[in-house]
DNA sequence: CTGAAAGCGCTTACAG
DNA sequence: CTGAAAGCGCTTACAG
C-alpha cells in the first residue's frame, strides 16, 4: 500500500507538504504541486481516507434512518439526499432500523465511535439514549435532524404541511359530494398522524360534514393493514362512500377489499392515497393522492444537516416543502 | 472524548490491557477485566471504531451497489444482507448508483480507501477501473461479488436458475394453451436476460411451438418500459395471447397497457411476471409470477463475503438457491 | 497475565 | 512556501 511517505520520497518533498498539496493546494507553489502530482500519480497512491477522518475527526458521512428500506416512499427521499450528499462530499450510510430501538441505537452510535458525523431521522422513531441516557435536551444530542416527520422536541425538520395535505385530500373528496368518508391513519400517536388527522377533521367541520369515528381507521403503513381496515370499514354501520389513507400502500391494500368484495373504484368507492409513489399511477384505478416531493425533501435534509455540520446558523428549525394533490382516476362523484 | 487512555488511568493498568479487555478478553485475568470493565462503565467510555479501524486495517463494513435503490426488488435483498451482516459484526453501507459508472467506482474505491472490506454488487455493472485499469483478472481486484446477476469472468455470485426459472413461467403459459406468447425482456447483453431467453425458447422448442420474433420486447426493468413494450406487442401482426416479463414492474406496466386498451387480463392477455415483489399481490389480478428469494439470497451473499473476507476457502464460486412459479389470477387458459 | 513502546497514515500548529 | 515533529486512539509483537 503507497502511503503518503511513499509519495513525499517520490517527489523529494516532506509528507506535510504532500498532504497540503492534495487537502489545501492554494498553500503550495505551483512547481511543488505539480511534483507532487506527478509523484502521486505515478506512485498510484491513493488516500487513507480512514487515516484521515481519524485525523481530523470527521467523517463526511452521515447516517440515514429508515424505519424500513422496502417501504418505496423512502427511496427517493434517499436518493434526494444522497445525490447532495455527493455534491457537498458526503457519504450516505444507510440503516434499516425495522423500527427497532436496538438497531436504531447500533446506527445512532456510530456519530459516537466517530464513523458518521450526524444522523437523518426518517421516520418518527428517535434512538434516545443517543445522549445520556434519557437526556431530552436537543442539545447534547449529536446532529440530529428528521425528514417527514417531526417532534416536539425541536428537533430540525423537514417536511410537508400535514394538516393543509389532509384538508386538500378532504375537501376534494367532500367537493364530489362524499358525506361519509373514512380515514384510514398511520400509527397514532406520531405528530404527523394527529396532522393529518386533524386536517381531515377541519376539513368536515368547514363543510359542516361530521366525521363519524365509525369511519376511523389505524393501519401502519402497510399493504396489509390497508386490506384489514378496509375490511372492518366494509362491516361498517356507516359503509363510507369514500377512502382516505394515510399512505398509497395502505390505499392499494384498502382497494384490493374493495376489489374482493365484489365492489369497484371509482363507483362503488372513491379512494384517496398519500404520497404519490411510482406505484400509485399503475394501480387499477390509477391513484388519486397527495403528492409529496420526496427528491426535494430529500436534498433538503442533507442541506440542513450540511449547514449544521458546518455551523452555519439555520434560518428555520422547520422546512415545509409544497405538497400537491394529483387527480386521477380513484375518485369520482358520490 | 473519552479514550483508552482514560480508561486505563482510571483502572490503574495499560492501555493496552483495556484494549484486551475490549477486544479479546481471554488474554486478561477475570480480576483486572472486572477492573477495566468497571472504569469503562464509570468513563462512559465509548470506543472509537474509526481508530480500531485505522489500525487493524479492517473496517468491518461491506459497500453494497445497487443500480436503484427505488426499485423494489433491491429491498429485501439488501435487508437480507444488512440481517446477517449484523450477525457477523458486520456494517452494511448502500451505494446507489444509478447506473452510473462514475458513482460505482467511487463507492468502489472505499475498499482502496479502507473505508470497506468488500463490495456487493446488485445488478450486472462491474465499477471495472476497480483493479488496475482495464485489469479484468479477478484476483486483482478488491473482495467482490455479485447478486442475481452474473458474469463470466468468474466472480463469486447468489442467484437463481433463471433458465429454469423462465422455463416454468412459460411452460406455465403453454400448459394453459397459450400458444403465442411474448417476451419482454430486460436489457440485451446481461447474462441474466441472456438465460431468461434462452429458457423462454427452450420451454418452446420442448413443447413444438415457434417463438416468434415478432413477440420478443426489450425493457430496461421499469413500469414505464412495460407499458411502452406492451404497446408495441398490441400493434403486432399476431397479437400475443399471454406476455411474459422479465420483471414484475414491466409486467404491472404491461397489464397498464392491456387496459388502456380496453383489454382485461386474464381474459384477453395472460401475463406471468418476474421475482415476486410486494405489490405483485396487490396489483389487479394479482399477478402469476416467478418468486426470487430475495431475503436468502441477500443472506447468502452476505455469508459468501464474511466467508471471503476471513479467507474461508470457498465451496463453490457460484450459490444457486431455488425459485418458485407462483400462480396468481392474472394467468387463464387461452 | 501485563506493560512499554512502536506504529498505522494522516494533518497541522510551529518555526523558519 | 516548506519541513520537522507531535499526535489523533487504537493494537500488537515483544519482553518479562
Amino acid at each position: 500500500m503507497t502511503s503518503i511517505k511513499d509519495v513525499a520520497k517520490l517527489a523529494g518533498v516532506s509528507t506535510a507538504t504532500v498532504s497540503r498539496t492534495l487537502s489545501d493546494p492554494e498553500l503550495v507553489s505551483q512547481k511543488t504541486r505539480s511534483k507532487v502530482l506527478n509523484a502521486v500519480k505515478d506512485s498510484g497512491y491513493i488516500a487513507n481516507s480512514l487515516a484521515r477522518s481519524f485525523r481530523t475527526r470527521k467523517s463526511d458521512t452521515v447516517v440515514v434512518l429508515v424505519p424500513d428500506i422496502s417501504n418505496p416512499f423512502y427511496s427517493n427521499i434517499i436518493q434526494g439526499i444522497e445525490s447532495e450528499a455527493k455534491l457537498k462530499g458526503y457519504r450516505v450510510m444507510l440503516g434499516d432500523t425495522q423500527m427497532d430501538q436496538e438497531r436504531a441505537l447500533s446506527y445512532a452510535s456510530m456519530v459516537q465511535q466517530r464513523q458518521a458525523d450526524g444522523i437523518i431521522l426518517l421516520g418518527a422513531d428517535i434512538p434516545f439514549v443517543v445522549g445520556s441516557e434519557g437526556d431530552t435536551s436537543v442539545e447534547n444530542w449529536p446532529p440530529m435532524i428528521m425528514g417527514c416527520e417531526y417532534t416536539d422536541l425541536g428537533l430540525p425538520t423537514v417536511r410537508i404541511d400535514n394538516v393543509s395535505a389532509a384538508m386538500d385530500a378532504t375537501d376534494h373528496l367532500i367537493s364530489l359530494g362524499h358525506k361519509h368518508i373514512a380515514y384510514i391513519n398511520g400509527p397514532k400517536n406520531s405528530p404527523l398522524s394527529k396532522d393529518r388527522l386533524k386536517g381531515y377533521r377541519e376539513s368536515h367541520q368547514r363543510a359542516g360534514i361530521e366525521a363519524l369515528d365509525d369511519l376511523l381507521e389505524v393501519g401502519d403503513y402497510s399493504l396489509q393493514s390497508g386490506v384489514t381496515a378496509m375490511k372492518r370499514l366494509l362491516n361498517a354501520d356507516v359503509r363510507p362512500t369514500a377512502v382516505f389513507a394515510a399512505n398509497d400502500e395502505m390505499a392499494i391494500g384498502a382497494l384490493k377489499s374493495i376489489k374482493e368484495a365484489g365492489l369497484s373504484a371509482p363507483d362503488d368507492i372513491s379512494i384517496v392515497g398519500f404520497d404519490d409513489i411510482r406505484f400509485a399511477d399503475f394501480c387499477d384505478p390509477p391513484l388519486t393522492t397527495i403528492h409529496q416531493p420526496r427528491a426535494d425533501i430529500g436534498r433538503a435534509l442533507m442541506q440542513l444537516m450540511y449547514q449544521i455540520l458546518s455551523d452555519e446558523p439555520l434560518e428555520t428549525n422547520e422546512v415545509v416543502l409544497p405538497h400537491a394533490l394529483v387527480v386521477r382516476e380513484s375518485t369520482g362523484r358520490v
